[in-house]
DNA sequence: CGTAACACCTCTAGCAACTAGAGCTACAAG
DNA sequence: CTTGTAGCTCTAGTTGCTAGAGGTGTTACG
């Protein structure tokens, strides 16, 4: 049995995080010593670095909780499982494109200031006018 | 002079942002009507603006409001404000790369699921098991 | 067996950047 | 003068933690 220290420097997972998941149901109300401390099983370890692993992958709380839930059940179909992952892996194709366009548009702010004073800055005018920009955002 | 409405409708930030950027003094606190209703300038419309497109390029309440501090020292050297700009630059790329590798990875989970039940799914033994990674993360 | 050091407990509040709702008042048109 | 829309303030909720206060459990050493 694991101490919450123990599993915490196990998985790279902090304390307070670890008993904030078993608050949101993530991880099951855990097992209790005699002076009432959580206890840990290697279950529980998997458990928590499933968690870990999906928080890594920019996955909500609420979608692993469905992917947990699936994985009580292995005799259901697993497209669930897939549309979980397809959906994220989407989310995180338009968070690239955006992210791509700013950068784009921050190389031109912060390369193109030649003025010495904030009167002739480009960043600041760059920030107030808009239609200086190429893209839509 | 414009309402609250009609600044929302020409920037696009809601109006409970507006009120939520005034009370975190990003905008002054408006003129008000007789009847104790905001009403702007042309002046507050261009700094809403401002606002609205330093967000959109990612920077924090925090940093903006040391932009606009700065637009109000025209005198000053801008060196500053082109510091914030490329920190934010750096940021966004270090994103753009964390989300390039998360791509990949969510892929390879998304595409490599052929089993039908939950019990062979890929992407619950993916996310269970992080030595089928084939990054850091 | 005593005590010191450290780990753990619960509970509350805070972060960023909004968003939503309740319950009320102002204003413009007909 | 009434009706409908728009505005007001205030409080609380969102997500995913993190920090702190104030108290208790556990363990190693003498």
């Amino acid at each position: 049995m694991l101490t919450i220290g123990e599993l915490s420097r196990q998985t790279g997972v902090k304390i307070p995080t670890i008993r904030y998941y078993e608050q949101m149901g993530l991880m099951d109300a855990a097992e209790r010593s005699e002076g009432n401390q959580r206890r840990y099983t290697r279950e529980e370890l998997d458990r928590l670095s499933f968690i870990r692993h999906a928080r890594d992958l920019g996955l909500t709380i609420e979608a692993i909780r469905k992917l947990i839930d699936l994985s009580r059940h292995p005799e259901r179909p697993c497209a669930d499982a897939d549309r979980i992952a397809s959906e994220q892996l989407r989310a995180v194709r338009a968070k690239i494109e955006k992210l791509k366009r700013l950068e784009s548009e921050l190389e031109r702010i912060a390369n193109h200031c030649h003025g010495d004073q904030v009167k002739d800055c480009y960043v600041i005018r760059a920030l107030a006018h808009h239609e200086l920009c190429e893209h839509e955002h």
